[in-house]
Parts: C-alpha cells; sequence; structure tokens
DNA sequence: ATGGTTCGTTCCGCAAACGGAACGATTGCG
DNA sequence: CGCAATCGTTCCGTTTGCGGAACGAACCAT
C-alpha cells in the first residue's frame, strides 16, 4: 500500500491527543470524515493535499508541522489562531515521552485570547522580550515583564493578554506528554 | 474544481522550469504519470501525499519546498568585532533520550563570542525578539532578525555576535541528546 | 440492567486522482 | 520539404481516496 511510511499518521495523532481532540471532534471540524481522518493515522490511506490542509488548520498548525521530515529547513509558518495571539510555529521535537513546540508569540494590547485547556500534563513556558504579559490559568493569570519567564499546567482554561499600551513579544514553549 | 488553490502548481513549474527539465522529463524520473505532473500543475488536480514526494525528491527538495514558498534570503552580513552573552538558564527538561535546556540570551553588541564544540548530535535554536543577531558556526554563521529564528548543529566551534548598534535578545533552546 | 452518548474502526457507493495512450504543436535534422 | 523526436495537454479505463452510515466498545446517568 504505502511503499515508505511518512509516518504523517503517528504524528498527527500524537498531535491531536496532546490537544485533547477526539477524532470525531477533529474531522468534524476540519470538515472532512471520521473514515478519511482514522485511515490518515493509521496509515492505511495516502491523503490528498486537500485533506492535509484541512487537518492541519483544523488543529492550527501549518501544513508543515504534519510533513516535517529529517534534513528539512526550520519551517516558518504563520497560523493565526484568534484575534490577540500571532504565533508562528519554529520547531517540532519528537521525543519518545513528549512533544515540544517551540513558537515564537505576538500579543496585541486591548485584547483578552482564550485558550480551552489541552490534555492533562501539557505545560506552557513563556519568555517574555517586549511589552509586559499577563498570561496562564483563566483563574489566576500570572504577570511577566521583559526578561522574565513563567509557565503554568495548560490542562485548565488560560488566557493571553498584554498590560499597558504595547503588544508583547515572547517565546511559547508547549511540552506534551505521550500518554496523559 | 479545487476550493482554494494552494498555488502549488505555478510553483512547482517555476522550480521546474529553473532547472531546464522537461515536464515529461520530471514525470518520468519520479515515476509518476505526465498526466498526472501536468495537472498537478495545472491546478486541475488535488495531488495525494505520494505524488507530492515523488516530484519533490526528484527535484531534490524537501517536500517542504514545494508546499511553503521559500523564505526571505538572508541580508548581508555585516562583521562587527567583540563579544559577550548574558545567559539566564530558565527551565530543564529531562527526558529519556534528551535533555533540554531553555535560556533567555542577551548579546552586547561590538563583541564576538566564541562557544567551544559541544558533544555530537547537540542543536541549538535561537529565536531572535530584539537586534540582529549573528550566530552559528564560527566557519559559517547565520544572521537573524527580531522575529526569524534559526538553528544549527553545535558540535562544532560556533559564535554569537550583533549586527549593528543595538543588543540583541533572544531565546535559546539547547537539545542535547543523551549518550553521543 | 438500560437507554443514550461518544469513542475509533470498518463497510460501501461515488467522485476523482492515477498512469498509459493518444493528440496537435513545435523543433531539429537531413 | 518530409520525418522523427519531444514538447505539454487531453482522453479514458483503472485504481483509490472520499464521506456517510453502520458497527462494537466504552462510558455515564438513571
Amino acid at each position: 500500500m504505502n511503499g515508505r511510511d511518512t509516518d504523517i499518521g503517528s504524528r498527527l495523532r500524537r498531535l491531536r491527543e496532546a490537544r485533547g481532540i477526539s477524532l470525531s471532534a477533529l474531522a468534524r471540524s476540519a470538515g472532512i470524515g471520521k473514515a478519511t481522518l482514522s485511515g490518515l493515522e493509521l496509515g492505511t490511506r495516502n491523503p490528498t493535499l486537500e485533506t492535509l490542509y484541512a487537518v492541519a488548520g483544523a488543529l492550527g498548525l501549518p501544513l508543515t508541522a504534519l510533513v516535517l521530515e529529517p534534513g528539512a529547513p526550520p519551517t516558518e509558518a504563520v497560523h493565526v489562531p484568534g484575534a490577540a495571539v500571532t504565533a508562528t510555529l519554529l520547531e517540532v521535537f519528537e521525543e519518545p515521552t513528549a512533544t515540544f513546540e517551540l513558537l515564537r508569540m505576538r500579543v496585541r494590547p486591548g485584547i483578552v485570547q482564550h485558550s480551552p485547556p489541552h490534555a492533562p500534563g501539557v505545560t506552557e513556558h513563556v519568555t517574555v522580550h517586549a511589552g509586559v504579559l499577563r498570561a496562564g490559568p483563566a483563574d489566576a493569570p500570572l504577570l511577566a515583564a521583559p526578561g522574565e519567564h513563567i509557565s503554568w499546567q495548560a490542562d485548565v482554561p488560560h488566557i493571553y493578554s498584554t498590560v499597558g499600551p504595547d503588544e508583547a513579544l515572547a517565546t511559547l514553549l508547549i511540552r506534551s506528554p505521550r500518554q496523559a
């Protein structure tokens, strides 16, 4: 069937489960059939570019995050999950016990960006470089000035916003343990 | 046919013609049909991942080169003598197969900081937030402006310095595989 | 238990991506 | 001028990716 396996299936499954999204839900939000997504993750289908775009878009990821391959140059693509936060996926590290996603984040002032809870065990680590960031669990956000670093468990609803009139720049490292 | 055009077709055609390869020849060396490649370039087909890999491989390109517009070429390198890096260790992640160290870095202008080679397999990943950073292998440093991201193998002597009069702020993620 | 919900997989008819073979157009050579 | 070779496109039968529906398993509340 698939001569060389491109290993997209297992990576996709990890990315999906790291976000705590069910296969059915992802298929629904991507506008594709469950059968398609299931076959894609199991590696029994040879997906179409259109299908890949739909899935990547629903995950809020650039297509390159799905098709990452050894030797490929670090890819930089912009995704916009919401209004206030613009994030750029810089690197994805696949470790046996965890997946690390390194992103650069820009938070516009005056808006509060809400993010749904991720899977249990997921932690987020933010280093602020410019502006004052207010981020963390929605019921107990943390403050970070330039040079400071904050982190929190991301398995609860959390927010991102700025303090003051300036936008904030930061790096975001998301650690998703395999198997919650 | 294809609701949103992904613009892969025209990019592929440019890449192919830039190499002076005919459609027939590329199809032959990729092991796919001429009809498939023609339809792909014209945008009348929705290619399969397998097809994309075949074409990218025949062009000697990573798949990401087909899917993503190559980033802007690095600007002209400017040489600045001098050196000094202040780094703050923010987090350490101990994984079974690798250790990740997350640092925040401040590079003062006018000096070139030299760093001895690390163990084989160690990679460094830098995201610049302010200033222009010049870093990487001592014999082939890379340039990064704010917002840009660079990475390199750290098992050779490498350097950090700035370009221009301003200091540079960045995050540094060091990935060290266990046992090298 | 029992009905209801959601999970991921499998079955199946349909649409479409696939490669081979034609096609007309263009080029190069005798 | 033939005439062969190659170009990129189009036609066509086969293969296969597609989504909807049905499936068994797991979970929850009653």
